[in-house]
DNA sequence: CAGCATCCCTCTGGATACTG
DNA sequence: CAGTATCCAGAGGGATGCTG
């Protein structure tokens, strides 16, 4: 059930605002807020990978998820400008999710990250 | 209190292991886990600037952290080989945290991070 | 100074039921 | 099909007190 879990957090004042050049802290833990959300990964890249989705689409491929997380979840990626939310107003209704230019430019960050996480197995520990 | 919260989290089971091109959600998530805790980023990137700290200096320079919840990242970021402890085995007590290379290696990342977030102050919402 | 143990509170996520 | 409202359980963080 609890997969990998990861509680971040980030405080942005104290000194910490100026902990990095300018405030990296802050920013990194800004973008590193947009991923929190046990889905988010998972959302993103399937979106990624697809031009769009449906919301019964991600519940059929991403099972464990339950509908209120994966509509809260949505609506956090949407809120964040990385997805965007189409409603066609048909009947039955009809909504897809697709990735703005944010969230595909998102993606290559993600993509370095991952190369360093292939890197790193073990986190290095050289 | 809280300043910016983040909650994340990382199934890698489901089809999500395949998600991306071979386990992109696997490895984004765990290297975004390693950086889950409120002040994982504060403290790596205080390390960053400074060769080394000492948990007094953390605790001075990050007033709102609790000792215990300084213990804790640190001791999460020394388990992920990120951060190395050092006991002088003095007394009074005397430890030092270094960045390690994996340490170090990360920076770069997060840097790219941060300047995604930079480029979309509103996450780009266009 | 560095670290551990305890109690408590909040946030997030999951299960379920219901609406349009 | 898409989404909302409740209730509930678990993880993480904060405050405080104590040890070597």
């Amino acid at each position: 059930m609890n997969d990998a879990i990861t509680h971040f957090k980030v405080p942005m004042n104290e000194g910490s605002a100026c902990l990095g050049p300018d405030g990296s802290v802050a920013h990194v833990g800004r973008v590193l807020g947009m991923l929190s959300g046990r889905w988010k990964l998972p959302i993103l890249f399937r979106l990624f990978a697809s031009p769009s989705m449906r919301s019964s689409q991600f519940l059929r491929e991403m099972s464990s998820i339950s509908q209120k997380v994966l509509t809260q979840h949505l609506r956090d990626v949407e809120a964040d400008g990385l997805v965007e939310r189409r409603d066609f107003h048909e009947q039955p209704p009809h909504v897809e999710y697709r990735l703005t230019r944010a969230g595909h430019e998102l993606m290559p960050v993600l993509l370095a990250v991952r190369e360093y996480s292939r890197s790193h197995p073990t986190a290095g520990q050289g």
